[in-house]
RNA sequence: GCCGUCGUAGCUCAGUUGGUUAGAGCGCCAGAUUGUGGCUCUGGAGGUCCUCCGUUCAAUUCGGAGCGACGGUACCA
């Protein structure tokens, strides 16, 4: 039997010996750690808006990252092209597993699965990170979290009335304020009629109209016009095939999309004129009567909901009400340059997601933040960041005497001060550099002579950090040693909280 | 996906008209400094010059392809 295990494989190419090869650190692409400051601030955030969620009696649900493709839709990947739009691999027994791309499509797998032990309408909010295989550009990564609020079960107008107030509640309770947070609602009914009375009925085409409407406020009714028709040709010298559609056609879109007044009723009567006479379009306009009723009832500022048939949203699976939160805030970039925030957030009516699962469709709907984009923007609209929690460093000067410092630590920790003990190899100098570089308050700094009397000696970094601008010379920098105090190790806790309320006044 | 710019130390960048050992500033580590952050001085570590293929006696340098970053555009459940 020929054994081939002990033969050479190709030898390797006569070239100058290479150091083993050292791997690039780096990310993924379209992956971003994400550092302290942002943890704390989507942290905060996250907690802030589902506080209102569960005041309004959602319950949280986490679902697993993985679903299988087949129940995420029609995105599911295909052979050829496994991985195209989501990160798919396949399991033991061949079926597709995916990352999910969003919390709806598993919420609708969920709902379907779990349907008669749920109490309808069911609520439930989500917050977790969802993936998508694409292309990351600037603000656009292929990981970022989602904070989801969704109601299945329920076709009322009042359940996407509802869904508003809290997208609204939401982005006041991270932050912003009543003026700068506007919910901007159409409805695709009413773009639906405006399709069939414009006689668009060929499914790429529709596509093409509503992509193009979804640019209104960018390209303007001229770009708009042009995709419209024949095609645009941007900047860059790049053609975008058009919807190809007639003068006329492109007329009665148009009238849809730029009926929006100042106030809803205004807006209604407009929209009444242009699809009222549809009955899909009448449909979604008492639809849309209704939810103004409640708005109005529940006394929100006129700006707070605007009824506006220039929002589009997602073209596959909405099939009613839709809304878009936007900010009002103005904000420059470095080169002062005004800088447009897009959506924090969107959503509406998915009638349809769960028939695949159901083979009848089921009322839902649902609102969904992008969290990163809002951190972003309260960043933006001059919200502080939490500061982190005050810091002590206790020193080891002697390795024999670890414990000493771990048992003065648990000490200081019990007292609600966070604490790290220096677990370096390194001398006191550079313990001294780590703990200013860590931003502690104050240094907790135990020798011999210290274990042997029974004390401590602490210095007040934060002193120091502000002397040490005026002192130039090394000799009044040694003798300074500004605020430092040696006290009984029993008297350490105390020094430390009032040192820490002295810096703070 | 398409167009453009770029890729040399941890960071920001010089430089090599193709030729011995590729540099600076900052940062990092250590010493001067005895048990003290900053300043100053001294020393040190750290590089497949993005990768591969080609041209060449010789490629970090020239050519091609790829990958990556950034910007614009398209798509975005």
């Amino acid at each position: 039997m020929a054994d081939t295990s002990t033969q050479t494989p190709n030898p390797p190419k006569q070239k100058k010996a290479k150091k083993p090869l050292k791997i690039k650190a780096r990310a993924p692409r379209g992956f971003v750690d994400k550092t302290a400051p942002t943890v704390r601030a989507e942290q905060g955030l996250i907690q802030a808006v589902t506080a209102i969620y569960g005041q309004h009696g959602f319950e949280p649900l986490e679902t697993s990252a993985f679903e299988y493709a087949d129940a995420l839709g029609k995105f599911l990947p295909d052979d050829d092209r496994p991985n195209a739009g989501v990160f798919a691999l396949q399991d033991d027994d061949e079926q597709w597993m995916a990352l999910r791309y969003d919390h709806t499509a598993p919420l609708a797998r969920y709902a379907a699965e779990n349907w008669q032990h749920l109490a309808k309408p069911y609520r439930r909010y989500a917050a977790g990170p969802v993936w998508r295989n694409e292309k990351p550009g600037p603000g656009r990564f292929r990981e970022f979290w989602q904070c989801d609020a969704d109601i299945v079960g329920s076709d009322n107008p009042a359940a996407d009335a509802e869904i508003c107030l809290i997208a609204r509640k939401g982005l006041t309770a991270a932050g912003l304020s009543d003026e700068q947070v506007s919910i901007k609602i159409n409805n695709r009914k009413l773009l639906n009629a405006t399709l069939d009375m414009a006689e668009v009925s060929d499914p790429t085409q529709k596509l093409i109209v509503l992509r193009a409407l979804d640019k209104l406020d960018r390209l303007g009714l001229e770009g708009v016009t042009a995709l419209l028709g024949d095609g645009r040709k941007d900047e860059s010298g790049d053609f975008t095939t058009g919807a190809k559609l007639t003068p006329k056609q492109i007329e009665t879109v148009l009238a849809f999309s730029t009926a929006g007044r100042e106030t809803r009723a205004d807006t209604l009567t407009a929209l009444e004129g242009v699809v009222g006479g549809h009955a899909e379009g009448a449909a979604g306009l008492a639809e849309l009567r209704a939810m103004d009723a409640l708005f109005t009832a529940l006394g929100h500022p006129p700006g707070a909901f605007v009824f506006d048939p220039g929002i589009v949203r997602g073209l596959e699976y909405y099939t009613g009400v839709v809304f878009e939160a936007e900010l009002n805030i103005q904000v420059q970039d470095e080169k002062g340059r005004p800088v447009q925030f897009g959506a924090v957030g969107g959503g509406g009516r998915y009638d349809d997601l769960m028939t695949r699962f159901t083979g009848q469709p089921v009322p839902a709907t649902g609102f969904s933040f992008g969290v990163s984009r809002l951190v972003s923007a309260l960043q933006a609209a001059g919200q502080t960041i939490e500061a982190p929690a005050p810091l002590v460093m206790v020193l080891v000067l002697d390795a024999e005497h670890t414990d000493h410092s771990f048992l003065l630590a648990e000490r200081v920790r019990q007292a609600g001060i966070s604490t790290e003990v220096y677990v370096g190899t390194s001398g006191m100098k550079a313990q001294m550099k780590h703990a200013d570089r860590r931003n502690a308050f104050a240094a907790v700094i135990v020798g011999e002579d210290e274990r042997q009397d029974s004390t401590v000696t602490i210095k007040n970094l934060e002193l120091g950090r502000q002397l040490a601008q005026r002192i130039d010379s090394r000799e009044k920098w040694a003798e300074e040693r500004p605020g430092q105090v040696t006290v009984p190790a029993d008297d350490m806790v105390k020094t430390l909280q009032e040192m820490w309320d002295g810096n703070q006044a």
